[in-house]
DNA sequence: ATATTTTACCTACAATGTAGTTTTAGAGCA
DNA sequence: TGCTCTAAAACTACATTGTAGGTAAAATAT
């Protein structure tokens, strides 16, 4: 790969993370694209794709305290890294483009 | 798949189609795409998912008349559907949503 | 200690992204 | 008309990304 190109999974993802603005993890990251987007992902798939993020360089993570719940392991916590803020930016960017330049059919559905 | 997901080069490709209006075929939609967005894809990559997208339902195609050119098989022509106009939207609206959202760091790069 | 909860980690497979090669169709011309 | 040249379709194979299910580990409560 010359530049870095995202599936369109990781970039929900990278987004989500930043909304959840230092509080991102695996659980909250699903339960966060059902509220937005009512979209249901499994953990396993949300975790490959956080870990393929981090080895891009796109988010960062690391281990958060252990909460005041019931139980449970402690949260890896994730974060967007400049070139994730960066890479988002550009790809909307594009997108924006292309919508403008697409004739809007009035009529569709 | 309950619901169809786009990846991000179908979700390009359903948009430069549009754009193309009507004069939509692989080797005018790499052009296009290069002029664009500075993004080269090879004309095996763009068939493909051309193929996939119609198959999808988001794309339709037929062959274009013989051109006056010097030579070479005749076009195959593609446009949007309904179907995908209504996904590109969608995608927009949910997208626009997430960038909305996100905090932004004024400070990067 | 042990049961219970929560989440990380691992593995495997399906869908999408990509390029290279081969085939087909049309145009020009000897 | 048969040959050459050109352009694009069609085919094939593999890399990357999307997805889920299962297993193991850490934390709390009893």
């Amino acid at each position: 790969m010359s530049q870095t190109t995202l599936g369109e999974l990781e970039e929900i993802v990278v987004m989500i993370v930043a909304i959840l603005d230092g509080e991102a993890y695996s659980v909250g990251i699903i339960n966060e694209m059902k509220e937005r987007l009512d979209r249901e992902v499994s953990l396993g798939a949300i975790q490959t794709v956080l870990k393929r993020l981090e080895k891009k360089g796109l988010l960062k993570s690391e281990f958060g305290r252990a909460t005041n719940e019931r139980g449970g392991k402690r949260k890896r916590l994730y974060e967007i890294t400049a070139e994730g803020q960066e890479i988002i930016d550009q790809t909307r960017e594009q997108r924006n483009a292309l919508w403008e330049a697409m004739p809007r059919l009035s009529f569709q559905y």
